[in-house]
RNA sequence: GGUGGGAUGGCCGAGCGGUUAGGUAGCGGACUGCAAAUCCGCUUACAGCGGUUCAACUCCGCUUCCCACCUCCA
């Protein structure tokens, strides 16, 4: 298996560092807000990563975080004047839901943040006696990025060039370095009754820590994989490395992967062009999350993706197609040829992640098994299906025929018995009309929901 | 201004220095009483301009356009 990995950006051979389980922590979501089909990017790209190390025979330890404290956290529970967990545990459940309407094999731990503030007290309390963070005048605690050396070896940012301070927060005034991230944040009155007491006051874990502290606690000082959407390479990432690597002296993760973003008709998703989709929002519109996974995975991840609608509609037929022909296939050794396809297929998965062309594999097989028949081939689709999930998962329900349909049909066998053509038609059109559709083939009749 | 990634046939979307990506749509054919499904074939796509090469969509340079990051957006 070979992978693209971001610190050394380039292709590397991936196996894990224990021989037999990798470990994994993937960014999850702040769950202050219904995830979009942007955020569900990432996470059907990390479902794809472990599904692929899975296929490989491997074991997977994911571990992805809720990070329940942050800004829009603590205003949403102040502005409704509810607990923060009160808040934030509406958008935890939701996330779970969706989570399963895409088919994304849970993580074996979702940490929340707020659970987890003594160990990011800890980490923070080790860098400060390490001499790489300091508190400031009103109890914040940051992090000095000119005390770690290796800082912006992720990101490749040479600090010494940047436009700093066009976006600088001008709450941070007291940092030393412009660069300087905050590790923890002092009490201030928007917070309202959200606080911890620290060693430095009463006040709330910076975003970053929390990632290095929860990561370390689950998966050791030094582990495999480490993933994200693009957008937290820099800072997040970095600042996570400066974080742990400072305080273990060890190295953090092994390989890092990052996800390109997801453009909703051409145009990055936002309110105000009105092209923002939560998963919820697709579902109302009468698209299924199987629909949404096959669109959202059939784009290499490292690629820029564009969302359409109609794309969503090529989804449904395509994905029609292949359950046409997996209804045919069957138990059995598999025929040669679609061994073959299998083989393409597992190269394609192993050479980073190239789903795009481990569809092709697989409809080249539907091609085939339809041309040669599909027996033998159902384990073949099972397998590629462990990498996939989206070829057994979410199929529509098969509609039981109502009473009515079923004497029409009767009725339109009996005219097709006696070649009565024009009642065969007729009936056909009644049928249409009640919203089913009939196909005839050698076999008989077929009558499906339209 | 810095850094990185892009521009592929109607649409979506892979890929490689010379050999069909694939899906979806369209056209023609086979099959069918007719449809549908299925299969076969087709429409000779690689932003523009130069260069390297026997050969470039693929490498190099320039131009145009797009996207992302440059301190809390997956």
């Amino acid at each position: 298996m070979k992978v693209y990995n971001s610190l050394t950006r380039r292709d590397e051979d991936f196996a894990p560092m224990d021989g037999r389980e990798v470990r994994m922590y993937t960014c999850g979501p702040t769950v202050y807000n219904y995830a979009h089909i942007g955020n569900f990017r990432a996470y059907t790209f990390e479902d794809i990563l472990r599904r692929t190390i899975e296929f490989n025979g491997w074991k997977v330890k994911q571990v992805m975080n809720l990070t329940d404290v942050d800004d829009k956290t603590i205003r949403g529970a102040n502005t409704l004047n509810i607990p923060l967990n009160a808040y934030t545990d509406t958008y935890k459940k939701a996330f779970f839901d969706d989570l399963k309407k895409l088919n994304i094999e849970p993580a074996e731990v979702y940490p929340a943040a707020t659970d987890h503030i003594p160990e990011m007290i800890a980490l923070v309390e080790k860098l400060v006696e390490k001499g790489v963070a300091y508190k400031s005048e009103d109890g914040s605690v940051y992090f000095n990025v000119r005390k770690f050396p290796g800082y912006g070896k992720l990101a490749h940012i040479d600090f010494d060039n940047q436009r700093t301070g066009a976006r600088c927060a001008a709450d941070e005034y007291d940092k030393e370095n412009v660069g300087d991230f905050a590790l923890w944040k002092a009490w201030e009155k928007s917070d309202g009754p959200v606080g911890w007491d620290s060693p430095w006051g009463r006040g709330r874990p910076g975003w970053h820590i929390e990632c290095s502290a929860m990561s370390m606690k689950y998966l050791g000082e030094t582990f495999d994989l480490h993933t994200g959407g693009i957008d937290n390479l820099f800072p997040h990432h970095e600042n996570e490395i400066a974080q742990a690597e400072a305080a273990t002296g060890k190295e953090f993760v092994k390989t890092w992967m990052h996800c390109a973003h997801l453009r909703v008709n051409g145009e990055k998703m936002s309110k105000s062009l009105g092209n923002f989709f939560t998963l919820r929002d697709l579902i109302e519109k009468g698209w299924s999350g199987r629909e949404i996974r096959y669109v959202l995975i059939n784009a290499h991840y490292r690629a820029g993706l564009n969302f359409a609608f109609s794309a969503l509609e090529d989804a449904r037929k395509a994905l029609s197609r292949i359950d046409a022909c997996v209804e045919k296939a069957t138990e059995g050794e598999a025929p040669e040829w679609a061994k073959k396809h299998l083989e393409v297929f597992t190269l394609a998965v192993n050479d980073d992640l190239n789903i795009p062309r481990a569809f092709a594999a697989l409809f080249e097989l539907v091609r085939e098994a339809n041309a040669k028949g599909a027996a033998g081939t159902l384990d073949v689709f099972r397998k590629m299906d462990k990498v996939l999930g989206v070829i057994f998962f979410g199929k529509a329900e098969k509609a039981e025929l109502p009473d009515d349909i079923k004497a029409l049909l009767a009725e339109r066998a009996e005219a097709r018995k006696a070649k009565n053509w024009a009642e065969s038609d007729r009936l056909r059109d009644e049928i249409a009309a009640k919203g089913w559709s009939v196909k005839d083939s050698k076999e008989g009749q077929t009558c499906t929901k339209k």
